[in-house]
DNA sequence: GGAAACCCCCAGAATTTTTAAGGATTTTCT
DNA sequence: AGAAAATCCTTAAAAATTCTGGGGGTTTCC
């Protein structure tokens, strides 16, 4: 009987105790399972270098946003796999996350390339029986949430450089116009012609900024 | 008891009853599963068009290379899955594809954003049955392969715009570096300089053009 | 050996992007 | 309501990037 060994990490002390209890209690033909907690961004760093020179964990299941303690600044849980890759790329990893945020959802596929990404509302016992054994066996696994962002994206023609981006994504935290300049390293026309020239993309010619967000959201960009 | 209909277009006579067979003994709460069948692009034409002034189907599962009768020239799914979503959008689209080649995924994704992409080693039994439940009930479903040239798409950070994405494809295809000119609108030296613009993002300098094409499949681009 | 194909580099031309400045319109605040 | 601030649009010159044609070197294949 070999051991599968998952890392859980996340904030909330008693839905992982429901993850830990649903994990273990998985039938894996030839696999005992054995889950790890951890509910803070420190804590979970500290076992995942512990791993390095021990038992490397299977997967290392991340949520996206965690509190470190005594903190009100959130850690990212997309920090904690990027670590994680470098010291343990032998450990898959899979996130879960409480929004089905495009942006975010994007962001993370881009810099950690995660073995599986669930949208917490997505996830019951057996969509996680699910995910675990195709993480092992047979990996992505994206849950459903995830794979309408996905989709989204891939269905999507238009090409954006990072300038674009970061326009938009400002544009959508609400940062005002003149406030732009001080993120983006243009000057104030350029983003101007740049905001025009996406308004033509998105099919928003002369409408104002909220409704160049509302369709690039729903186009899967922010 | 509702009737679900799937319309079947794939120019293997046997698979394809054999998909029939299959899917009309599927267990699906409420549903009575009724599947046509067509094996040439006509056939398959004609019965879309039909149904749009009859019964939509549900399903329209789709082979992406089909075969004309009589002639030797493949009619592509993909122009059937265009027409498609032109005649009858309410009807749900699958593709059924032999290789999981990623600039073909890549390419439907785009122009027909299907809500299912299946290849044909992935389908069993069980895969064909979770498909039919996920696209009507929550689609996209992707299965395994098709979710693993997905992910390298969604992984990549390199952006290339439509010249050199033609300048890729004609070179994967085995077209002569002095031929590529016929098909791309540039001149030599452009496209020279762009395939060295290419090399330095995928990290092949001073490499060859087969280096060039084996990391950009890699990476899912072709 | 010789022709054809491929690879590399350069410099001017052509194109696109950025920038600054000026003015019109709308929004915000008092 | 009126002033100030912010947004939106246009224009024209500067800057940056891309395209192109040419010269020349190396490899490949008859």
């Amino acid at each position: 009987m070999k051991t599968l060994r998952i890392l859980a990490i996340d904030d909330h002390e008693m839905t992982m105790l429901g993850y830990k209890f649903i994990l273990e209690n998985i039938e894996f033909e030839g696999y005992d399972i054995i889950v790890d907690t951890a509910n803070t961004y420190e804590a979970g760093k500290k076992l995942i270098e512990d791993s390095v020179n021990s038992f490397k964990y299977d997967i290392l299941l991340l949520d996206v946003q965690l509190f470190a303690p005594n903190e009100n600044q959130p850690h990212s849980g997309e920090d904690l796999g990027i670590l994680a890759r470098k010291l343990v790329p032998q450990s898959k990893i899979a996130f879960m996350s409480s929004f089905s945020d495009n942006f975010r959802i994007n962001s993370i596929l881009k810099s950690v390339d995660p073995d599986g990404y669930l949208v917490k509302t997505d996830i019951d016992p057996k969509t996680l029986e699910d995910a675990v054994k195709t993480i092992v066996l047979n990996p992505p696994y994206y849950s459903s949430k995830a794979l309408t962002a996905i989709r989204k994206k891939m269905a999507n023609d238009i090409e954006l450089d990072e300038k674009d981006k970061q326009i938009l994504y400002h544009l959508s935290m609400g940062t005002k116009n003149k406030d732009l300049e001080k993120h983006i390293r243009l000057s104030p026309s350029s983003i101007e012609n740049r905001k025009r020239h996406l308004k033509s993309l998105f099919g928003t010619e002369n409408e104002n900024d909220m409704a160049l967000i509302i369709a690039a959201k729903n186009r899967g960009f922010i």
